[in-house]
DNA sequence: CACGTAATTGTTAGCGCTCACAAGATGCCT
DNA sequence: AGGCATCTTGTGAGCGCTAACAATTACGTG
């Protein structure tokens, strides 16, 4: 007798003992039950043609020893962790954290664990990194929030080796995409103020790079254009109400300014801030729209005309194409795009007669 | 010969035909380096007695094959998934998605992988749920962010069977936890409103049912009593702004009403804009103090005076814990505090002369 | 230069599960 | 009653890795 199989034996004997706590593993459940392992697996996978009072044997058996398969052993076998990842830039901002509860709660309700990696910029290195970190792991796919073009290009590049999706925003043929319709928003956003007789509407931007800011004043100037009002320089922030409060600032001195669409709320915040220190006061003498509608902006002062964006959806919907694709959907190179909403408040007015 | 044998060669053989895109195993290493795969395994694992260029041989035969190990069957043998669980309650918030973040972070560069369970309640049921269902994917060790009394002792309850770490606040003697002294917090904003003069401070609290609203309160109330102030009653919200707005709303109708301490921001920005809907000018009339000092709180109108907490701090300590326990630092059952601190904007006055 | 010691590498046996196949039991039809 | 299809259960192998042990080699030292 080796000296393996001698100490695997010496515990499965001892179990009477107490001192060694071992799990219980599929072989104690079937040799309780009286049957073979593999139809305690069938029990366990919902295999057909077990007869039920096999089965209820089994699940007894299981229920009694508080049984628990082992997933490594599992995964194993199957090649399948049931796991996702998530790869994401600051899950700390509420729209992606948004995004993150609305994939792990659809993950969950369709059998898979996620596994998540939080980024502090969004360059392709740093993307590549977690995302092989993710693989090693084992995990079968992943959704990336990534609203940074960058990003978005540098997921493109490593598309080939495992199934991914993008949520956020970007236009990458090569990657499935799940978005808010970021340009239509703009739009509404930037029509509703000109048609209450604004002459022209400025516009904060988000940072360079972001595949939202440009799709944002994209759909601004569009507007603008076709409006045949003039196109008055950009101003553009980090979507911090801190670069609002400054943007803010710049443009509390321009006496032409009537009318602002922020790249998102949290710097329509700021520039709130901001014109009211300046004295101009919001909707009277300039009126502001945001982007995002977070759960405050019904409180700023005044209340934040905005368009809303449904994170927990986009979430939903991109772990949706993922789950489609894992299970066989060959490769949908969709782009779904997710209609924004506004949503009025009161830091809207008509333009004020000058 | 056996049929699975058979079929297992013919896919090894048939490497060069292409079709077969087989992952390379460590034999497959092993094999082109001229070595055992034990030996590669010895590499892999930075096991000592490996000469030098032998360790050569194999990393250059890794690279050349972009070899990734097997991340099941290395946890079905040591039995260590080097995987963390984290459940918790609303993620979207600022504080649990900071916690989050810092616990990811800390966990990432202690080489664990974390896995989350986002739940919408946290009562004992849900979260012996998400533990369960997070032990059955093999995970380590758990940290909950529990910000609920009752979740805390729904973790009491489950804690022998696998470690765990509770952040957020609470008192569970049975639950090693880290948290801010919300109690301490509480009583500076507190004093700091009365040295200004106010006669007394009112409070709008957190939820029932939460560690924190009962901390804060009961910190408020010490220094009431402590200088002989008037403990008025006591306002309670479920910490969104809307809550606090419509506290806002009754507290503005009474005219004693001349320090208010929220237990949280966003409470403390919908009260804002119901004192400013009142008429009631912030600090000239009400005084008002937060708690959490979130990104924005800064750019409120008027800028508001907080107590600071640092999540993602709290977040990586509560990470560090579980990790010592997890490499047998024998169950510390450890309470750490973190002190916050208080940032003093312009949302607070001295109290008026009436 | 024989010999003990340490360094280096290889061999074997599982970890706990699922898959493929085999075999026995059962039922139904002619 | 025989034969065939179907249900039900069991057997054996192997997923890719690490741990334990064994074997080999290299290195000083008396």
């Amino acid at each position: 007798m080796r000296v393996h199989q001698s100490t695997r034996e010496l515990r499965v004997g001892s179990e009477a003992v107490g001192t060694e706590q071992r799990q219980p593993v599929m072989a104690d459940v079937a040799k309780l039950a009286g049957v073979s392992h593999q139809t305690v697996s069938r029990v366990l996978n919902g295999a057909p043609h077990v007869r039920p009072d096999t089965r209820e044997r089994v699940l007894a058996a299981i229920r009694e020893l508080d049984y628990r398969p082992n997933s490594a052993a599992r995964a194993l076998v199957t090649r399948r962790s049931q796991t996702l990842g998530v790869v994401s830039f600051d899950s700390t901002l509420y729209g992606p954290a948004s995004m993150l509860d609305g994939i792990e709660r659809a993950a969950r309700s369709a059998g898979y664990f996620v596994s998540v990696a939080n980024l502090r910029s969004l360059d392709s290195r740093s993307v590549q990194e977690a995302v092989d970190r993710l693989r090693d792991q084992g995990i079968e796919g992943v959704v990336v929030i990534a609203p940074q073009t960058s990003a978005v290009s540098a997921v493109a590049r490593l598309s080939s080796a495992i199934p991914i999706v993008a949520v956020g925003s970007g236009t990458q043929p090569r990657v499935p995409m799940v978005s808010v319709d970021n340009s239509s928003g703009a739009q509404a956003a930037t029509r509703h103020l000109l048609d209450l007789g604004h002459r022209t509407v400025h516009h904060l931007a988000g940072p360079p790079g972001w595949q939202e800011s440009q799709d944002r004043r994209d759909g601004w100037r569009r507007v603008l254009e076709a409006a045949g009002a003039p196109v008055p320089p950009v101003e553009s922030g980090d979507w911090s109400a801190r670069s609002g409060y400054e943007a803010g600032l710049r443009l509390a001195e321009q006496a032409e300014v009537t009318a602002v669409f922020c790249a998102n709320d949290h710097m329509a915040l700021g520039l709130l801030r901001a014109l009211h220190e300046a004295g101009r006061s919001v909707p009277g003498d300039i009126s502001v729209v945001g982007f995002d509608d977070i759960p405050e902006a019904g409180y700023f002062t005044p209340p934040l005309t905005t368009v809303r964006q449904d994170f927990s959806e986009l979430g939903r919907r991109a772990l949706e194409l993922l789950v489609a694709e894992l299970a066989g959907a060959t490769h949908p190179r969709t782009h779904v795009q997710i209609p924004p909403e506004m949503v009025l408040r009161r830091s809207v007015g008509p333009a004020a007669r000058r």
